[in-house]
DNA sequence: AACCAGTGCAACCGCTTCTTT
DNA sequence: TAAAGAAGCGGTTGCACTGGT
């Protein structure tokens, strides 16, 4: 049995408080990222080193946008959903400034919905081909440079002329 | 003004993948 | 090569906020 990554009964759980956001920004700008597990301690946070890592990625890391997607940042999720499926850090690697929850909760709350109203089943992405859009191999189209580490698809998409 | 349903976002949970020994 | 530990990821939940009645 593996141990819980934190004992809950010492940590503290829901919404961060402005302190604690302060305590982890600064380490992690003393100290830079990484070693997640003893980062609270050092940090003096009662977090678990998943909910830190968590804070900073969605929330505290610089060069964040935050606000609504615009057209292009929804088109592109949309094109590269259809390529790569749910993998939502990959989808946030080719959109600066968003996260991969991010993403995903736009996905989940708007686009999904959007698909649905125009008559695209958005589980089954290669319906997309008929809206304009092929999949073709190869990459070089939209500069993808996707480095999957198991299946590495050699498919891009291609805006229909 | 009060209630309720819908929405969006932040955070948690548990599984998978990667790294180290 | 296998096992253990750490990090990463995606699904899901909880709650605050908003708009409609």
């Amino acid at each position: 049995m593996r141990k819980p990554c934190c004992e809950k009964k010492e940590t503290n759980r829901g919404s961060w408080s402005q302190e604690e956001d302060q305590k982890l920004s600064d380490y992690i700008k003393q100290h830079g990222e990484g070693c997640w597990r003893s980062l609270p301690k050092a940090a003096g946070l009662r977090r678990c080193g998943k909910s830190c890592r968590l804070r900073w990625i969605n929330y505290l890391r610089p060069g964040l946008k935050r606000g609504n997607f615009g057209e292009d940042e929804e088109d592109l999720i949309i094109r590269l959903h259809a390529l790569l499926g749910n993998r939502w850090s990959l989808i946030a690697g080719r959109l600066p400034g968003r996260t991969d929850n991010e993403v995903k909760n736009y996905w989940n709350s708007h686009l999904r919905k959007k698909l649905i109203q125009m008559g695209i089943d958005p589980k089954k992405p290669h319906q997309l081909g008929g809206k304009g859009l092929h999949i073709k191999t190869c990459l070089p189209d939209l500069n993808l440079d996707l480095t999957l580490s198991n299946t590495a698809p050699s498919t891009t998409l291609v805006e229909e002329s």
